[in-house]
RNA sequence: GGGGAGAUACCGAAGUGGCCAAACGGGGCAGACUGUAAAUCUGCUGGCUAUGCCUUCGGAGGUUCGAAUCCUCCUCUCCCCA
């Protein structure tokens, strides 16, 4: 590569993006702004309507966080005029609207969060509702003439939930809309997404145009699979790992990822040098175990997230827990009063509710019945069974839950 | 405005008077096997003070000994015509 400083920031960040559209232009913006000595001004929406940030949030952070080292500025937008509206997209009817309150906290949590990769020093933080909340009837008539619904049904999930018959409401029309607008309200050099954005972040450049500014250049960037390996990561899908986790939950869900996934996440969330990455991935492919590589990148994420400490422990606990089949050191307890017990004993089913292993008595006797519980390792197959517990006694469900019973001594006289 | 189709458990989808807490598939959970991988096999998958009882088939009423199933009204969605 020739050492041009532009040259060389197009390469930074082309790394890991899927598309840069326009590239030319992004490399015009880049000089000129280079030239005039100014930052560019990068932006990034965020919706707060879930605040746990997780590794798929990551991907498109870790890049802003490069635009940041390359001495650029990051306008993040926190969407709290969206989340008070109530987003109806995808098949979700019954998301429900937030209270301007849990959209605060939200949005707290979230900037919290965001600066574990974030640089907070070139980072503008703005809230959309200051440009969206006080635009008139005759001027959000005016933002809707500037698109066409043709144009909105080439947006991939919507012309799907077209053509299956699924309902659109007029509503999630305007998204787009608003997105765009909040470009124009930032005046966004540079817009970041994921690629289920592109037709948002697309528009937003007609937008801009309609409003007399220069498009911005998108950047989109590939989406992450989430734990199952198959839908995007995210957290209504249950198959999130977020980044406020404790290291040792960090690690665990890295550990049950396949093998196929570790590697995708290796090239999407990993530091390594690529070379380092294909090399261990011929490794495994002609015949080593790949465990040594998934506890390689399970650490490297919980370290980078929980910090090194963390994630060392994290990894012994693994170790300890998950392949020598050991009962943890350290794990919930749930502590039993005195009303609870009757001579000493506890009938299971109480037991499990009582340690929150189980939101009903009927799976309680579901699970024992199918042989998962166990208390001080033997285990129980009656559900009309009496545990006789003691101080420090652990109940097991399954192979990864435990619980320590502790006992509350019995209240003193006096 | 007119005509047609539809709303079933976490999701998809059967069921059209009692045998329905509701087939089947997916997902999830648990068991076996393993590297807490994948694949595979097996079981479970509304609740309860539990051989019974209660709640659940869009909502509210009604018919009936008995309703997810029939009737009335309502809400919502999709399609066609205007």
């Amino acid at each position: 590569m020739d050492n041009d400083p532009v040259s060389r920031q197009m390469e930074v960040i082309r790394r890991g993006a899927v598309e840069i559209i326009p590239e030319r232009e992004l490399e015009e913006k880049l000089r000129s702004a280079l030239a005039a000595g100014r930052p560019l001004r990068v932006k990034y929406g965020a919706d707060p309507s879930a605040p746990d940030i997780h590794l798929g949030h990551t991907v498109p952070l870790s890049k802003l966080r490069q635009f940041q080292d390359l001495g650029h500025l990051v306008v993040f937008i926190i969407g709290d005029f969206t989340a008070l509206v109530g987003d109806p997209s995808g098949r979700s009817k019954t998301r429900r609207r937030l209270s301007p309150e849990e959209v605060k906290e939200n949005a707290l949590t979230y900037q919290e969060q965001v600066f574990k990769i974030l640089d907070r020093d070139r980072t503008e933080v703005v809230y959309n509702s200051r440009w969206l909340s006080p635009l008139t009837f005759p001027e959000i008539v005016d933002l809707a003439a500037r698109a066409t619904v043709a144009r909105m049904l080439e947006r991939d999930d919507f012309g799907k939930r077209y053509r299956e018959g699924k309902p659109i409401s007029v509503l999630e029309f305007l998204y787009p809309l608003m997105q765009g607008y909040d470009s124009v309200a930032v005046r966004a050099d540079v817009e970041l997404g994921g690629t289920d954005q592109t037709f948002n972040l697309l528009l937003a450049r007609e937008i801009q145009r309609e409003y007399g500014q220069p498009p911005q250049v998108i950047v989109t960037l590939p989406l992450l699979e989430g734990t199952d390996g198959v839908q995007k990561m995210s957290k209504s899908l249950g198959n999130y790992i977020g980044i406020s986790e404790p290291a040792r939950d960090i690690f665990g869900k890295v550990m049950s990822i396949s093998d196929d996934l570790m590697w995708r996440y290796y090239e999407l969330l990993s530091r390594l040098p690529a070379g380092e990455i294909a090399g261990g991935k011929e490794e495994c492919r002609s015949g080593a175990n790949p465990i040594a590589w998934k506890k390689k990148l399970a650490w490297e994420l919980a370290a980078r997230f929980a910090g090194t400490a963390a994630a060392a422990e994290a990894g012994a606990y693994f170790e300890e827990v998950h392949q020598k089949k050991e009962i943890p050191e350290d794990m919930p307890e749930v502590v039993l009063e005195e009303k609870d017990l009757s001579a000493g004993t506890v009938p299971v089913i109480e037991l499990l509710r009582l340690s929150g292993l189980v939101p009903s008595n009927a799976e309680a006797r579901r699970k024992i019945a199918e042989g998962a519980v166990s208390y001080d390792g033997e285990k129980i197959n009656e559900h009309g069974a009496e545990v006789r517990v003691k101080d420090g006694g652990v109940l097991r469900l399954g192979k990864r839950k435990f619980r320590r019973i502790r006992l509350e001594p019995p209240p003193e006289k006096n």
